[in-house]
DNA sequence: ATGACGATTTACT
DNA sequence: GTAAATCGTCATA
């Protein structure tokens, strides 16, 4: 599958971690497509192939976290076959399930502020933080995981129709040449979840209205 | 052995 | 708005 398509999947689905006896879950609300050796954002391009990236070229379904700026780490879905370094960066979840060891987690490195809710998993490293991801994830099989895996949301919550879904460019990869402007970037419309300022937009019939319920939330 | 650099976040002016 | 934090990794020598 190709890693755009499936940046573009992920929406609306929810990432669930078992920890330490905690159930923790997020709904993803944005992600990132990296297209394997051609392009220049990826870890991969070129073909570079390094202890570091080796679970890029691991089969689908595998996680790829790495550790990066000397502390944070980000998490992505790895979505080609064995020996094609395709992946989907996630950068934000609505917090849906154990909001409270989700605060825990990330208040422990913090000076002082006390973190809003909307800002507990919204960007790669906040979200891993939030729901205890580092290294020692790197290469689990999410098809198969009790630790880490993916699901649809119940019939119980309102789905994220397509037409929700706004695209732009990605963030942090300034160096990557004619990639940059590529919109591989894949996010929810008007929700206050997402890393970075809300991505405004119109969205019409009922996605209008969740739109609204998720601009009052956001307002202080 | 060394040095430059992050697929970022936080705190501060 | 800008800048500091902080260190594993990798290319170069």
């Amino acid at each position: 599958m190709s890693s755009e398509q499936l940046a573009k999947g992920l929406i609306g689905r929810l990432l669930i971690r078992h920890v330490g006896g905690h159930l923790l879950a997020g709904r993803i609300v944005e992600t990132e497509a990296y297209a394997g050796m051609k392009d220049r954002a990826s870890h991969a391009f070129g073909g570079r192939r390094t202890a570091r990236n080796e679970a890029m070229y691991a089969r689908e379904g595998t996680a790829y976290v790495y550790f990066t700026y000397g502390m944070h780490h980000c998490m992505n879905v790895v979505c080609g076959e064995e020996g094609v370094p395709l992946a989907v960066l996630i950068r934000a979840l609505e917090p849906m399930e154990g909001l409270e060891t989700m605060r825990e987690l990330r208040r422990a490195k913090r000076r002082t502020s006390e973190i809003e809710d909307r800002h507990l998993c919204s960007g790669p490293a906040r979200l891993c933080q939030a729901m205890g991801i580092d290294r020692r994830q790197n290469g689990l099989d999410l098809v198969s995981s009790e630790e880490i895996w993916i699901a649809e949301p119940g019939p119980q919550l309102e789905r994220i129709p397509t037409r929700a879904i706004v695209r732009t460019p990605r963030i942090g990869i300034a160096y990557a040449g004619d990639w940059v402007h590529k919109p591989l970037r894949f996010v929810v419309a008007n929700s206050p979840y997402v890393s970075g300022r809300r991505v405004d937009a119109e969205v019409g019939g009922r996605a209008a209205r969740v739109s609204k319920v998720f601009a009052r939330t956001s307002r202080k």
